[in-house]
DNA sequence: TATTGCTCGACAGAGAGACTGACGATCTGT
DNA sequence: ACAGATCGTCAGTCTCTCTGTCGAGCAATA
């Protein structure tokens, strides 16, 4: 059973990879096989009534061509729309569709249902202080 | 500040990144800017006295010629060695040349370094804590 | 021993997802 | 009115992963 160390590096990556396998896989048997963990950058950060190609670049830390990239995809299988921007003739607005909501509520309830399937692993408790552990973890981050 | 609920996904790439910025980069500051993440497979489960690429790929998870493509790179840059099998005409041993050896204690030493950052920002208990959680969860992951 | 089937690693090709650089169109502040 | 900044796009590149195919070599058996 010689347990050897591992990484804090590799303890994040484990969960998470199969964390995703299962919230996409689950996602593509519910009926939305195209949509892949990338994608995620796109409806994490899109703004209620819609937001600009380079306002969700910038929330998601990559560039515009980029994400011009994803949101492209989105957009051909039907789950955002792009229209011009009535205040600016050089913005687009990127919207979410009705069929990109249903994608954005299955994505969080799968990742509920993901969350709660930890907790009856690792227990309630000690998940509630994973997440905090993590939440402060992360806010130490933003904090600089 | 009316903080919205992360997913547990997020909560676990947001310092997962984090940590990655900050071990390749101070590993490209301390001379070997070529390593890059994705190399991190070998690294990680190559043996003391090389492997196969067969396995390497196996314990990574993925497929031979993913493996092969970065145990190229590394030999090229002179981090491995590809070397024939002497008991299997087929086979090839990659095996860790000294450079390579200063590379992999480098890794470890700046992953210490890095979870004890963050033990100095959330507490020692909780950085404990957390490691711990996160191994509970690994375990459960390979148990089934 | 000869054959049959499996395994090892290589070759070729593809695709996702990120990047940089350059650019025309448009907005904004002076 | 103009200079400079910003928006999104076009074109090209790079990394890292995958599939499919294949020749060479190993192992078990008829």
């Amino acid at each position: 059973m010689t347990e050897q160390r591992r990484t804090l590096g590799a303890l994040l990556r484990l969960p998470h990879d199969a964390l995703q396998r299962e919230i996409y896989g689950s996602l593509a048997a519910r009926g939305f096989p195209e949509i892949r963990p990338a994608h995620s950058a796109v409806f994490r950060h899109i703004g209620l009534h819609g937001s600009r190609l380079t306002t969700l670049a910038e929330r998601a830390g990559m560039t515009k061509q980029s994400m011009a990239y994803l949101v492209d995809g989105l957009a051909a299988a039907g789950h955002v729309t792009s229209t011009p921007d009535p205040d600016d003739g050089r913005a687009r607005i990127v919207r979410l569709t009705p069929k990109g909501e249903r994608v954005l509520a299955e994505l969080l309830a799968l990742s509920a249902e993901a969350e709660a399937r930890v907790a009856a692993r690792i227990g309630d408790r000690r998940a509630a202080r994973l997440r905090r552990y993590l939440e402060q973890w992360v806010a130490a981050l933003e904090a600089g």
